[in-house]
DNA sequence: CTCTCCTCTCTTGTATACACGACGTAGACG
DNA sequence: CGTCTACGTCGTGTATACAAGAGAGGAGAG
């Protein structure tokens, strides 16, 4: 009757599918670094790491390329994208744009800022400086909240498909130890007491700002 | 039965793949109509009409989903989306930014207007009133070119991605008989002519109005 | 007569088998 | 000795077979 046990004494986990654990899987090698930019991820070599058949993790190679971290070519496989200095250059000023309109735009409308904002910038405060990986996660919120806080939707789309190559940049700048997380803390207060009192030239500037700091730290990896 | 030596008499034909013909067929499908918004595409169906297996089918929906035309449910299937007003105009707005950023950039940097933009306005002049899907092939293909003008190709990569859900929107609209697409045409040229002479203000402010147009036209449909 | 539960069928999710094309290598010829 | 060609191997592209969950419909009980 019931069958439903076994799910339950795997344990909390919701039976993850096959092509979730393709995804991840695929995804996490990558960003670790398995794979060197340039070279193919073959589909039964992603079968062994995640260990699953070929159909899921040709679904997961195709979402994969979707988001930028493959590159497809019919007949020769999924290839590892480079990330040029010009494309790391023009994610970052779309960045840039997509932030400073959803910055203006709460300014104009008056819009409420949510609190979560605030939540982000002390949990940041209480991450140790060491945990580099918690600090990157904890801003990648604190910007997804702030594009949110504009209230488009398609906006919010458009920021999460940046942040897969992005991510990847920094994951790698990373592993070469480029630190200063202190001062973006500090920035990050900066802009939710500008977006408070709807400040929009001053919220602006301070995004302006603080992500004129991002392409140095990314520069390094791609020469 | 041998559909393969066939492709090789039409003679032009480039062997196109299954998953290139499943994704053609079920796209088209969806832009003409066969289903209705909230209809689930199951698999079977789709195989039926574009003649492959579900393989490649499967990828095609996943690819179709990806770019917004579907909304995939586990273990029900593929949902043609609809399109709230809410997303419209969040998809207009988003497009207006895109654009506008794009003018800025090609007057403040001074950049080289393709020759293409003028090519598609006279290609749309002597395009009949009639061919309303070729007035909005043009108009697209212009929209593309001046964001591509601005040399970022990340930006015209979210650009593009926009196109999908926008161009649904305009096959419904065009199916309803909106029509006036001689203001278009006007208006392209005067874009044109801003941004050759790198008028920032001005072409940002024929821009804003062009695009103030578009909302009305769909907004019709999601009523 | 209605509500609930069970079962049956239909659809998706996953695995695997087969086919075709591409690249690398080895052998032969100039 | 170099180059061209032909064959073999490997990997993707496609098709299909199998498994499992979800929804609809019918039967039984209240």
């Amino acid at each position: 009757m019931n069958s439903r046990k076994d799910a339950h004494s795997v344990g909390v986990g919701p039976v993850q599918s096959a092509r979730e654990r393709a995804y991840t899987g695929i995804r996490s090698a990558i960003l670790k670094g398995s794979f060197e930019p340039g070279a193919f991820v073959e589909e039964a070599q992603a079968c062994e790491i995640t260990g699953v058949s070929r159909s899921p993790v040709r679904e997961a190679l195709s979402r994969l390329a979707a988001e930028g971290y493959l590159e497809q070519h019919p007949r020769r496989g999924a290839m590892v994208r480079w990330l040029s200095p010009t494309e790391l250059r023009d994610l970052h000023e779309v960045r840039l744009m997509v932030e400073t309109h959803a910055a203006s735009k709460i300014c104009r409308e008056k819009r409420p800022i949510p609190d979560t904002l605030l939540e982000l910038c002390e949990a940041h405060e209480a991450t140790p400086a060491e945990d580099l990986l918690g600090c990157v996660e904890i801003n990648r919120l604190f910007h997804q909240a702030l594009v949110a806080a504009a209230g488009n939707t398609v906006l919010v789309q458009v920021f999460d498909g940046l942040q897969a190559p992005l991510s990847r940049a920094a994951m790698l700048s990373l592993r070469q130890g480029v630190g200063k997380t202190e001062i973006i803390e500090v920035e990050h207060r900066e802009m939710v007491a500008a977006l408070s009192v709807h400040d929009e030239e001053r919220a602006v500037e301070v995004i302006r700002r603080h992500l004129a700091l991002m392409p140095r730290l990314t520069r390094a990896l791609t020469a």
